[in-house]
Parts: structure tokens; C-alpha cells; sequence
RNA sequence: CGGGGUGUAGCGCAGUUGGUUAGCGCGCGUGGUUUGGGACCACGAGGCCGGCAGUUCGAGUCUGCCCACCCCGACCA
């Protein structure tokens, strides 16, 4: 330990202010070298390689091939697929000495279906997945959190290739067992939950989310049936309506200065259930209005789903009014030329209090299918804290989590685009189907030290730690304490553990504090008094107290030792 | 990209209305004393005060522009 790359640090760099993020930088496992993008000294890099080690051996279990594939890609490539005009600045663009478009790859679809469509030619040799382990590049707006957003990242990527989504059906399960095994082999707790696909497209998909205040995502958990899913796409029941139908004819109401929901919460003496509420968006050139309850909020990652397109925003004032409509007082009710979208929670068994698109007014007695009509109906309601659960009734609880795997069944959206096919057994060509299955390295590590940490410093799970165990050695100027030790070290290493000598001449307090800032699970103590006794002793740490071992038992007791060890 | 914050030694920080040679703690080096929970004494090394341009007799300090990093938002596998 003497010479080992990266000292520890008492104090963390001031930019960290996650627990991860500094005891990852003082126990010396990464450094920074520009926002998102870390150096793995070699503490951290251990830790690394034992994860993927975990994940080979998970994935080959299901059949997996590890791949190694290039980080430069020529655009041809994203351009069959289209990701080279819908992906933005998230990807690294660069051209060769020939001006030719090169990216850096972000992901690793295009060049497996490229891979795919020039091996496969038969039913025959479907299916097989193929995984790799290596770094990708997005040029994130904003990465944070130390390894939690990275631009540039480990991850591992597993792609399978399917006759028919039959047998993607079939084997997305065995991959999801796969993912909880990985995560749970190292030693981290996760939650899966229904989630958005994004930008991978595709028909399903999952996120294995390790809960924590830290996170940079919403869940909404049930704690009744397990319902989880990301907020993006969290579902819930939808409130009963507030007014009873009425025959009455839609009817102007004065309302001057009224614009928000609150106001006319005030004015009519109603609660905002009663209220409609009409957002409008600018798509390109055309608006859409989204049409919801006053108490409802529209969830936009919803609303991007139902219009097939992320490219939208909020109206601004200059745009509603170049269309004719006031901000305040816009309605489904006589708009023209407006895209109208309403939420399933507007139903037409009751009335509404809505605008009146002219200044100072709104109209009520107001009815879906009478007054207006939906152009489109959809779920675009966001899901919040206490909401009843789609599946039980239950209650919905909103947490904070780390989003550490996803897994997607792509279908055939790459493989169709690229052309790759196989002849089926009765002759036919058809596309493959595929699936992907992500899974984040350091997000990984940075989610386990979240997850597993104390005042003092990181508790690494025996998994995934570094070492398994730390000897410190007290009084090392001493001939004889040193040759003890070093026979320690050496009886331990042949007896195949990882032992991380601390052979500085340090006081004891350095040490002690050291130790249990790294976490290895297991501290050995060497000194001028248990030498004495022919003894070493040994605590784990996670332990409070540590226990002292006859040096004859030593590794005997490390193996029990660990085996107890989380 | 919008909002906020921070840039002074490896890390954490101080630096008065602009005024000698820019400080403190930790860490680092040498010597000595120490040795079971971040020891003590002495001496020492280490700075383009983020960068550029101004204002001024004089700028770490004032002004402008730029850059980097962090946080919130937008965005995001």
C-alpha cells in the first residue's frame, strides 16, 4: 500500500457533494479529469473488473457472447436508422482526415444489427445474444452526481436476435433474472419498474432502479400490489367528476382577471376538479391543445408518446396570439385550427367550467362530445404523491431513484431499417427481432457506495470490494513486526485472498481510518501485542467490535469470517 | 441552453476602503521524539491569486469579456 497509485483524502474535493462522489474521490478509487469524465486509479478499477466478472459470467450463462466493438462509427450507419437526425448533441460528431462523418458511439444498436445482418442468414442460426463491456460517449447537458451521469462510461450492452418476438418473449424473461442476479450478486438492492423506452424505441421495457434520495428520476411505487413504474409513464386512477351533467347550454360567465385555476377555484366556489385546464404546446408549426383536469398536471414525457415526437414546447405568449388565443383563457370550445388532445380523465357524464378563448370570460356548463370534441384521447396525466394505484387502489408513493439497467424488446425497429433478415424455414425473409439490455458500470459502483456506506466510509460488499481483506500492520520499523506480517500476508495470498497490505510507516490512527474509509469487509490488525500472543485480529467492517484469532486459525477464521460478510 | 454558485499551494479555506515580500489548517520533504483510532517539535519545499483586456502611481482586491467546475431546471440510455 506503500506505493499504491491514489492517497487517500481527508477532506473531499469541494465539488462533491453526493456521499458517493466523495468517498469515492477520498478513498482513492476515482479522479476527475473534466465534468463526466473519470479516471479509475487502481482501487476503483478492482472494483470495476469484479463487476465484470459478475456480469460475464451471468450473461454467458444465458447464452451470451461477448463482443468487442469499435467506438468509432461512420454515420452511414446512424443515418439508415435515422438516429443521426433525431439523436442531438448528445452524440459526439467528428469527421476523418477525408471530411467523412464519423460519431463516437453513445450505444452500440446500429454497428450489432450492421454485425447481425452480414453473419445471419438463417432461421437456423437464431437466436444468440451477443453482449460487450466497454466504454460509450454522450455528451451530456449535464452530468452530475460524480459517476451517476457520465459522458463518458462503462456500460454493459447485451443485444439478442430473435426468429419471432415469440422467442424474444421467451427469453426476455431469462435476461431479467439475469439482471436481478447481477445486481443483487453485487451486493445491490434495485426495484424493477415499467419504463419509458426513449430514444431506443421498441415495444416494452423495464428499469432496474436503485432507490435513493440522490436520484435523478421519480418512481411511483405502490406499496400494496408492487406496482412501480417511472414517473414518465406512471399510471394512475383518474378522479370521479365533480359536477353532475346538466342539460343547460354552454353559458358566458364574466370572469374578469381570472386566468389562473386558483382564480376560478375562488370565483365559482368549485374545487379545480371542475375546471378544465388546456395547455398548449407549439409542434413545429402547428399547437396542440392539451386538454386536462384543473387538478391534474399534464406529464409531457406522456404527452410526447401520444404526439409520436419530443420535439415540442410550452406556447409562448407570441405564438398563442399569432393563432388567436389568449393565454388565460384558451378552451377546447370553438378552437380552430388547434390540434385538440384531451385526457381520458375529461369524460362526457359531466360538465366544466372552461375558457371562453376571449378575454375575461370563461364558459360553464361546458360538456366533452357537446361543447367540443377530442381530437385524440389519451393518458397524458402526470401521476403524483397519494394518487390510487392503477392495478389495486392502493396509494402511490413518489420516490427518488438511481435508474442502474434497462432492459428493452426492440422489435424489428433496427433490424428493419438496416436490412437485417434471415430466411424463415418455409423461405420467407423477414427482419429479426431484437432486444437490448443496458446496464450502467459506474452507475453501478456509485449506486452500491450510495446504498452501502457509514459516517466512516465505504462498506463494500465482499462481491465487488477491492480486496477482501486489509491488513494493517502497527509499528512497522520493527524487524520482527514486519516479518510477522509479511508472513501474514503471504500465508493469506497463497491461501488465494486478496489482501491489501497497509505497510506504511503511519500511525495507528491513519490506518485505522483508512481502512474503514476503503471498506474492504475484513480488517486484520498486526501489532507488537497480538505478535506477542501469537495471535492477529480480525474484525469486519461492518462489525462493531473485532475479535482476536491464534495465528494458527488465521485462515480458517478469514474464510468463516467472510463467508458471514454482506 | 436558462437560473444560481465557486475559482487563491496537492486538498479545505482566509485575505480589510486597492497599498510592502499573499496567509492559515491538513498533506508533502528533512531531522528528532512518538506508535492501538487521523501524534508532537524544529526546519523546509511548494503560488501565472482560472485566463485575457482595461482602470490606476499601484490590482488577489475595481470593470468588461472569456474559460472551467458545481447545483437547480430543460434534456437524457
Amino acid at each position: 500500500m506503500s506505493h499504491l497509485l491514489g492517497r487517500t483524502l481527508r477532506q473531499a474535493p469541494a465539488e462533491a457533494e453526493t456521499a458517493s462522489h466523495k468517498l469515492l474521490l477520498r478513498a482513492g478509487l476515482v479522479r476527475q479529469l473534466a465534468a463526466g469524465i473519470y479516471s479509475y486509479l487502481p482501487l476503483g478499477y478492482r472494483v470495476v473488473r469484479k463487476i465484470e466478472r459478475i456480469m460475464q459470467e451471468e450473461m454467458d450463462a444465458i447464452g451470451g457472447q461477448q463482443v468487442e466493438l469499435p467506438v468509432l462509427h461512420p454515420a452511414e450507419l446512424w443515418k439508415e436508422t435515422g438516429r443521426w437526425f433525431d439523436v442531438g448533441q448528445e452524440m459526439v460528431r467528428l469527421k476523418d482526415r477525408a471530411d467523412r462523418d464519423f460519431v463516437l458511439g453513445m450505444t452500440h444498436e446500429e454497428v450489432i444489427t450492421d454485425l447481425a445482418r452480414r453473419e445471419v442468414r438463417s432461421y437456423r442460426q437464431l437466436p444468440f445474444m451477443a453482449y460487450q463491456i466497454q466504454t460509450k460517449v454522450r455528451d451530456e447537458p449535464r452530468p452530475r452526481g460524480g459517476l451517476v451521469r457520465l459522458r463518458e462510461f462503462l456500460m454493459k450492452d447485451g443485444y439478442s436476435f430473435h426468429a419471432d418476438p415469440q422467442d424474444l418473449d421467451a427469453y426476455y424473461p431469462l435476461m431479467y433474472q439475469a439482471y436481478l442476479n447481477i445486481f443483487s450478486r453485487s451486493g445491490l438492492k434495485v426495484v424493477p419498474v415499467e419504463a419509458d423506452p426513449g430514444m431506443m424505441g421498441g415495444t416494452g421495457s423495464h428499469e432496474f432502479v436503485m432507490l435513493s434520495p440522490t436520484g435523478e428520476d421519480t418512481f411511483m411505487l405502490c406499496q400494496g400490489c408492487g406496482y412501480a413504474a417511472n414517473l414518465e409513464r406512471a399510471e394512475f386512477v383518474k378522479p370521479a367528476p365533480v359536477l353532475p351533467p346538466s342539460d343547460e347550454p354552454a353559458e358566458l360567465v364574466a370572469t374578469p382577471g381570472a386566468k389562473t385555476i386558483d382564480d376560478l377555484v375562488n370565483l365559482f366556489g368549485l374545487p379545480a376538479g371542475a375546471m378544465l385546464k388546456t395547455v398548449v404546446y407549439a409542434e413545429g408549426e402547428r399547437l396542440v391543445a392539451a386538454v386536462i383536469r384543473g387538478d391534474l398536471a399534464v406529464n409531457e414525457a406522456k404527452l410526447a408518446r401520444a404526439l409520436h415526437t419530443a420535439h415540442f414546447h410550452l406556447a409562448t405568449d407570441e405564438e398563442l396570439r399569432a393563432h388567436g388565443v389568449y393565454p388565460g383563457y384558451v378552451s377546447p370550445v370553438g378552437l380552430e385550427g388547434v390540434h385538440i388532445l384531451v385526457d381520458d380523465s375529461i369524460r362526457e357524464d359531466t360538465e366544466y367550467i372552461a375558457g371562453a378563448n376571449r378575454p375575461d370570460a370563461h364558459l360553464r356548463h361546458t360538456r366533452l362530445g357537446r361543447d367540443f370534441q377530442a381530437d385524440e384521447v389519451a393518458d397524458i396525466a402526470a401521476a403524483r404523491e397519494g394518487d390510487p394505484c392503477p392495478r389495486c387502489g392502493g396509494t402511490l408513493h413518489a420516490e427518488r431513484g438511481i435508474e442502474a439497467g434497462h432492459t428493452f424488446k426492440l422489435g424489428t425497429k433496427y433490424s428493419a431499417a438496416m436490412g437485417a433478415t434471415y430466411l424463415g424455414a418455409d423461405g420467407q425473409e423477414r427482419p429479426i427481432i431484437m432486444g437490448c439490455y443496458g446496464i450502467g458500470v459506474d452507475r453501478l459502483i456509485a449506486s452500491v457506495v450510495e446504498q452501502s456506506h457509514d459516517e466512516r466510509g465505504i462498506m463494500w460488499p465482499k462481491s465487488i470490494a477491492p480486496f477482501q481483506v486489509q491488513l494493517v500492520a502497527l509499528g512497522m520499523d520493527d524487524a520482527a513486526l514486519a516479518a510477522y506480517a509479511e508472513n501474514v500476508y503471504q500465508e493469506l495470498s497463497a491461501a488465494g485472498y486478496e489482501v491489501l497490505f497497509d505497510d506504511r510507516d503511519d500511525t495507528p490512527g491513519v490506518k485505522f481510518n483508512d481502512a474503514d474509509l476503503i471498506g474492504t469487509p475484513l480488517r486484520l490488525t498486526v501489532s507488537q501485542r497480538t505478535m506477542s500472543a501469537a495471535q492477529v485480529e480480525l474484525k469486519p467492517r461492518t462489525a462493531k467490535q473485532f475479535s482476536l484469532v491464534p495465528r494458527g486459525e488465521l485462515v480458517q477464521r478469514v474464510a468463516e469470517a467472510l463467508a458471514a460478510a454482506p
